[in-house]
RNA sequence: GGGCGCUUAACUCAGCGGUUUAGAGUGCUUCCCUUACAAGGAAGAAGUCGCAGGUUCGAAUCCUGCAGCGCCCA
């Protein structure tokens, strides 16, 4: 397949989705994405699994395009690349989804069976599942799709029963009833993580209970008066003096008359409020505390889903909010509404409906935390583990150390059932089985009843958090068997522990933290090294970007109007690591710019291309030409830089670098300077060789952030076998011989004298094809040998007539002027030139020298400075001090000729 | 309430080790369809680096306080 012909009519603009589609499959078909463990070392990256029924947004883009650009980059140097994809069963955000979808069509999930509705929850996932797998796939994200992985699949489901059960023989699982955070909407358990605490506006209601047989009254304050009802003590401080004749007496609570005691704990905060504090023990944490201290009644008054049950005896049946409402009303017909006061406080929503959660007494499964979270805490500590950006520890180190249990139990069907077995309505009648068969037999034993049958027992009907699996993804995706086997299989035991891990900081506990715990537990190894925590994705009013704002772009939509190398490089453009990113699409307009600027240098290299002629295939450069030697002198030190910025994760850094290496440096200059010498005429053939190979070059290092571009162009410029494909091709290699500072300093001072001259021609009007004469009076010898060496790049870049060079020339009449290290550049303008325009040039310059003189100065006169900072550093300022003089004093020569 | 972070050009952001007149993109002004690219080229204007102290020979950079904004946790 020879496409390096026929380019002639090749198009101005680049047209990004005609090859997108092509070379992925390209990539795909042969396999270059799978891996294999073999001798080569690993470089191994596991997805963070995006909810199998999502659609990508931007969050992703981001996530995964980084990921893309680290895989990439490792694939180049060698390494065993392998990025493993795949999706979660996101238990309450799939079952929410079904619920409604049934919802819509008249069904109620309280209608179906347990079998039913699981069967209307997988017609779902396959209707929708693998759709964000596919958006990955028009990211360009190289993943090893045979490696595909959904955490629900059956031998995944099986290695969290697995875990489940190896835990709980290891004392780390247990069930109990504790307050949990309930979501009424989904009506289940939450953990802690899934609740989000927002502030909003509401008001704290002051209301007056009576003392029993006196006519004394004591006003509590609540912001949520219809859990009076539950209330089952006043509490005051054993310190406060106003109260201390009311300790041990008995109130009334209002609504429903009830008789409850006022007791004292050292918790009630005399500051706040009234210094009487109402107890709730089923709807409050801390409430729930103090009535075990005190064996105080429980009263549940809700009802889950979220209406007031029997035990609240007035409202029943009515939603909270609607009871809130209605206790309000009471309250003020009773006369013990004391004050209403505005306020602001926090309410916990669910993370996945939206619902108010409820503080609740509840039986569920926790997985004990102390001990188990120890050695993921440390090693994140010792930097074992290393988080980039850094700050992030400092977060970790703080939930860590104060780390609770883990509600890990679900109130639904869309998940990994709870392995666990009840024969009866005691606490610990049940037993821990994988199988039926296997909870019979522990059943008869923990019983002593021999004939126990499957009919006596049950299991238990909720499933597990969604994280509960997930927590497993590094090790599972390679071996699911290893939890129950402990032996590792020749994937796990080659790709982990992973390298990098790249998600957003938002889900540092409920993923990251848990994985590391999980994989040191299991594994006794850290799951993966770094991580790298990308920014939030928000929209220019700072707001997240969320389908429910509505605030989002499309982004399949953005990468077919911008294309994907485009979209990429606007996304990572701006985004270090952990800092937000406020997407604006000028940025993928950037991206796409970019990608025709690549084109389009192609293109013209292509142009001159003839048929038949075989072009090296071996970057040699023209050692005698200062310009091939500046070209090769920047390349490596990009490449040097580039390296650098990916060990320390400067991915947005690297990519300016590439950027600026390939628009700057090969097409503003490199360019310019190998063009024909004549117009009409084709570059000669070694010089285009190689403006070819360094393209390659440049190529090789922008792939990982633009796949397809790469590619197309890399493929476009040779005839290539499959294997030498520039997503297999070798990653560049540095040598620091090539990179020369003299030649660095020579081209840098001929690039200010053209800026200079161009410069003189913006100021006085000469267009770019009027020839001007150009007299240098050199600095030195050296100088005036280099530049008459160079004389052709003048020639190149400027239309010049006559060309002159020497050490000691003086400066024409009537003539506009620069001066550049030292060397003075002359432009006789006879008849052109504004003298007064000329003057005020000169002097702009000259005051601009000034001041920076003036700087140096300052340092060089301050003792402190000459004495104590490092010598190369005064040496510097000297030589500075020197060079701006002697520009200075040519400057002011040149302004008194003037005057 | 506890903790963390941010504040740099009109806008969005870089700026890692403290020491070259603080950079990029966008936007703006002027010129140019110059034999790749107008999705482009050239030239240019634009910043007392939030405020106040401190350390230092030297601070956008380190420390302290303050203000404003944001995030995490309770």
């Amino acid at each position: 397949m020879d496409k390096s012909t026929a380019l002639q009519d090749i198009s101005k603009h680049f047209d990004p989705g005609s090859i997108e589609d092509k070379w992925y499959s390209f990539w795909e078909d042969n396999g270059f994405f799978h891996s294999e463990p073999d001798d080569r070392e690993s470089y191994t990256v596991v997805i963070p699994p995006p909810n199998v029924t999502g659609v990508l947004h931007m969050g992703h883009m981001l996530n995964n395009t980084i990921q893309d650009v680290l895989v990439r980059r490792a694939r180049m140097q060698g390494k065993n690349a392998c990025w493993v994809p795949g999706t979660d069963h996101a238990s309450i955000a799939t079952e929410a989804k079904v619920v409604q979808k049934l919802r819509d069509e008249g069904i109620t999930k309280a209608d179906l069976t347990r079998d039913e509705f699981l069967e209307h929850a997988w017609e779902w996932t396959d209707e929708h599942g693998g759709i964000i797998l596919d958006q990955l796939r028009k990211l360009g994200a190289s993943c090893d799709w045979e490696r595909t992985r959904f955490t629900l699949e059956d031998d995944l489901y099986e290695a969290v029963i697995d875990c489940f059960i190896e835990l709980y023989e290891r004392g780390f699982i247990y069930r109990g009833k504790r307050m949990i955070n309930w979501d009424p909407e989904a009506q289940t358990a939450l953990s802690d993580e899934e609740v989000i605490h927002r502030e909003v506006q509401s008001k704290l209601y002051h209301v007056r209970y009576k003392i029993k047989d006196s006519d004394k009254w004591v006003t509590i304050a609540t912001t949520r008066p219809e859990t009076i009802l539950a209330d089952t003590a006043v509490c005051v401080n054993p310190d406060d003096e106003r109260y201390q004749d009311l300790i041990g007496k008995t109130a009334i609570i209002p609504m429903v008359d009830r008789e409850v005691p006022i007791i004292a704990d050292e918790y009630v905060d005399m500051e706040y409020g009234t210094g009487c504090l109402k107890i709730t023990p089923a709807h409050d944490e801390n409430d729930y505390q103090i009535g075990q201290k005190h064996d105080l009644e429980i009263i549940d008054m809700l009802n889950p889903d979220g209406t007031l049950s029997e035990a609240a005896e007035l409202f029943v049946g009515e939603d909270r909010f609607e009871a809130r409402e209605h206790a309000i009303q009471k309250l003020e017909e009773l006369g013990q509404m004391v004050e209403i006061e505005e306020m602001t406080n926090q309410v916990g929503f669910s993370e996945r409906t939206d619902a108010v959660i409820e503080p609740r007494l509840s039986l569920q499964w926790f997985c004990k935390m102390d001990q188990l979270s120890k050695p993921a805490h440390e090693n994140v500590m010792n930097d074992n583990i290393q988080f980039h950006p850094s700050k992030f520890k400092n977060e970790y180190n703080h939930w860590m150390e104060n780390i609770r249990d883990w509600c890990i139990s679900r109130q639904l069907w869309w998940g990994q059932r709870i392995p666990a077995w009840y024969f009866g309505d005691g606490k610990d009648d049940y037993v821990i089985a994988k199988t039926e068969e296997e909870a019979i037999e522990k059943a008869r034993e923990k019983t002593g009843n021999e004939s126990l049958s499957a009919d006596d027992i049950r299991q238990d009907d909720d499933v597990l958090d969604t994280w509960f699996s997930s927590w497993l993804w590094p090790i599972t995706v390679f071996d699911p068997e290893f939890i129950r086997t402990g032996e590792p299989n020749e994937d796990l035991e080659y790709y982990y522990p992973t390298q990098d891990l790249v998600t957003a900081p938002e889900i540092m506990f409920f993923w990251v933290a848990r994985m590391i715990i999980s994989g040191y537990e299991f594994c006794d190894e850290k799951p993966f090294s770094n991580v790298y925590y990308t920014g939030i994705v928000r929209d220019s009013q700072r707001r997240k970007m969320s389908k429910s704002l509505g605030n989002s772009p499309d982004p399949i939509e953005l990468m077919e109007d911008y294309g994907t190398d485009g979209v990429r490089v606007g996304m990572l453009f701006s985004s270090p690591a952990g800092n937000d990113l406020l997407f604006e699409e000028k940025l993928c307009e950037q991206g796409r710019n970019f990608a025709n600027k690549i084109w389009n240098a192609f293109r013209f290299l292509s142009m001159n291309r003839e048929e038949g002629v075989d072009y090296a295939d071996e970057l040699d450069i023209n050692e005698d030409n200062l310009v091939d030697r500046w070209m090769l002198a920047k390349l490596h030190s990009t490449i040097d830089a580039i390296n650098n910025d990916f060990e320390n994760f400067r991915i947005n850094e690297a990519l300016h670098k590439i950027y600026s290496l390939i628009w700057d440096d090969f097409c503003d200059w490199y360019i310019e300077l190998i063009k024909a010498d004549e117009p009409g005429k084709n570059i000669p053939k070694e010089r285009l060789a190689r403006g070819l190979n360094f393209f390659e070059q440049l190529m090789k290092l922008l792939h990982p952030f633009m796949p397809f571009i790469t590619e197309e162009i890399w493929q476009h410029i040779r005839h290539r076998d499959t294997d030498e494909a520039i997503i297999v091709a070798d990653w560049p290699e540095f040598d620091q011989s090539s990179v020369s500072e003299d030649d660095l300093e020579l081209f840098d001072a001929i690039q200010r004298m053209i800026s200079a001259l161009r410069n003189i021609r913006a100021e006085f009007n000469l267009n770019p094809n009027d020839e001007i004469d150009l007299l240098i009076n050199a600095k030195d010898e050296d100088m005036a040998r280099a530049l008459n060496e160079n004389e052709w790049i003048f020639h190149k870049l400027q239309s010049i007539a006559n060309f002159e060079v020497e050490a000691d020339l003086s400066k024409p009449d009537t003539s506009a002027s620069a001066v550049v290290e030292g060397t003075e550049l002359f432009v006789p303008l006879e008849g052109l030139i504004d003298l007064d325009k000329e003057r005020e040039r000169i002097q702009k310059e000259i005051d601009r020298l000034e001041g920076f003189l003036q700087q140096i100065k300052g340092k060089l006169n301050n003792d402190g400075f000459v004495n104590n900072a490092p010598e190369d550093v005064v040496q510097r300022e000297r030589d500075k001090k020197e060079d701006t003089e002697t520009d200075l004093e040519k400057l002011r020569g040149i302004l008194d000729e003037l005057n």
